[in-house]
DNA sequence: TATACTTTTGCAAACGCTTGCAAAAAAATG
DNA sequence: CATTTTTTTGCAAGCGTTTGCAAAAGTATA
């Protein structure tokens, strides 16, 4: 803690083991559940707590070997409103569970990932998730070897060992193309997401599949290169937009990039979704409030956040306990932006 | 830390001690850069440092009086982006200045603010950053006492003491209002913030002194009720579309309220512009990609964030340096859901 | 009632660091 | 070169907990 706090001395369990007449182990253990404490005596202890309002301290607690009750969130941004949904869902679990939460972002900067890890595994975080992480394998290794507990969100590694919360991204992807094409479009333009994750790697492969087991053929000028921000789904838009056939559709892998393409189109003079069906990935709240409101596949972010928690805190309570990752299922959500091709 | 860490052994000072051939405290004083160190000895150190890839324990650190780099941030919840916003000016700072975040959510639950506040005024944090409270004055308090380093984001408290950093809200307000009567609108409704924020009063006030000086009557039934969140909007422009004579322009609060405002409009089959102009406030992202582009003034958000952060870490490294509340300044953007009035 | 368990309690060490103070070394002074 | 002054160094205590271990108290058994 900083150095001010001139006046009021805190309280420590020794204060508390005074008011209570009993040793300070002894609070400890009353403070922390422990067996082996007499009824009554937990009951004075419990009682001088009250009255003092004793507060635990963290860093001494950890240091000396206890949990920190804080969990370590690492995350790319904070500013897209993907990453907002989750951490609301993550927060709920958190509250309810009485831990607090550090959050550390990356800004995709390799480095800095590495050296957060660093510091949270030494640090004062029981556990750790991660969001959407881009090239986890360097620092996930080093968790992997300290045993440290971590979630993964949204990312399927190929070590089954980790725990992980995914959404069906392929299946989501799969059931949005099974939806056009089934509305009558047969050039169906693709951005991608960024392909060093798995979010980004199939949600292509959901696209292709659906084109395969179709009997479409796969046109490499139909899929551009993105990242799942705004701007790549505004370029992306306009080369498919320059195509000698544009596409009737384009679909994005996710809202935000799927805005930009909106951009494109209205800058084009195009009307959405009489010139131009658009569909996105997600379902972030804004997707609602576009103009028109965004067609898009519903990824559950805030269970994802919720159950990623949840695993992370079960192994937390019992490092042995065997768990497993967990597959959520996604939705299509049909709005205004995309319509039949006629 | 948690249990787990099986294998690899933490690397601590008495390690780099050894390693460069002198005293833990020594290393301590490298590490803290304090003076009275032999530049030689000072380069081993770093040395064995860089060798052994040595990460400070921040809890025994602040155990032992000293900080942990870790600031708190209090803040009502993550949705709306509009704390977006301010988090990312947060990090940027705290990135740079090689801080940690650690994130408290309310959920606008005054017991838990004031539980997380006790909490953190005995846990890991050096300082706080509070964004937009209701009511702080409870907590407030004990950080006064405690003498515990705060800033206060878009508050404005009676208090001159604490250290505020707030936009110009009543002038951003009157900024509009001169747009939207100098475009011919001559009824204008208002649909408010919650009014126990200053951001809420000031921005009314805004409203009301803009009538006053153009010799407008402040008409009561213009003027909603709301709590700057979208249903607020979507209801108040309901009540304001119901009046035998609605305004030509509806001026939201927020900009997530005028999202609301929107949705009303449209439902009832009006074109914005055309029919109704709409105004918000804060220039979120968002704000750019609702269709039509939403007219609003622009708080600088970000800024707001970094300089609240700078205040707060300069209060940190010297608490009795001189420091100053900070007022930033506002600016109107004219987009598209705005018009004369004809 | 003596003996052997079992539960409850308290002591002390440890966690990794900061810092005041005194000792040692180096530098400056006469 | 001896002495004083200044800089550099190391020791030890302390921050507030947790926890293993041994002592104390309580309970059951013979």
């Amino acid at each position: 803690m900083g150095q001010p706090n001139d006046g009021l001395k805190d309280i420590t369990i020794i204060d508390i083991a005074q008011e209570a007449g009993v040793s300070y182990s002894m609070v400890s253990r009353v403070v922390n559940n422990k067996e082996h404490v007499k009824p009554e005596k937990r009951e004075r202890v419990l009682q001088a707590m009250a009255r003092l309002g004793y507060v635990a301290n963290q860093q001494a607690r950890s240091l000396a070997g206890g949990r920190s009750n804080v969990i370590g969130l690492l995350v790319r941004d904070l500013t897209t409103g993907y990453t907002g949904e989750i951490i609301r869902g993550i927060d709920l679990e958190l509250t309810a569970q009485q831990y607090d939460l550090m959050l550390y972002t990356t800004h995709n900067r390799k480095t800095r990932e590495m050296v957060h890890v660093t510091s949270i595994v030494r640090g004062l975080a029981d556990g750790l998730l991660i969001i959407l992480p881009t090239q986890p394998e360097s620092y996930i290794n080093t968790l992997r070897q300290r045993n440290y507990p971590f979630v993964l969100i949204d990312y399927q590694g190929q070590d089954t060992e980790d725990l992980t919360v995914v959404s069906a991204n392929q299946q989501g992807a799969y059931q949005a193309m099974q939806y056009l094409i089934e509305a009558g479009h047969r050039r169906i333009g693709f951005i991608t997401g960024t392909l060093e994750t798995s979010a980004g790697t199939e949600r292509l492969a959901g696209y292709k599949v659906a084109l395969a087991n179709y009997g479409l053929p796969i046109d490499p000028t139909l899929i551009q290169g993105g990242d799942f921000l705004q701007p790549s789904g505004y370029q992306g838009a306009q080369k498919l937009l320059d195509l000698e056939v544009p596409p009737s559709v384009i679909f994005a892998s996710n809202d935000v990039q799927a805005f930009g393409v909106m951009e494109a189109v209205r800058d084009r003079g195009l009307r959405i979704p009489q010139d131009m069906s658009i569909v996105g990935f997600d379902d972030i709240p804004q997707a609602t409030q576009v103009h028109p409101p965004l067609t898009t596949i519903q990824q559950p972010l805030e269970d994802m956040g919720r159950v990623a928690t949840r695993l992370l805190i079960q192994r937390l309570q019992d490092p042995h306990v065997s768990l497993a990752s967990v597959v959520l299922s996604t939705k299509l959500v049909i709005r205004q932006s995309s319509g039949l091709f006629i």
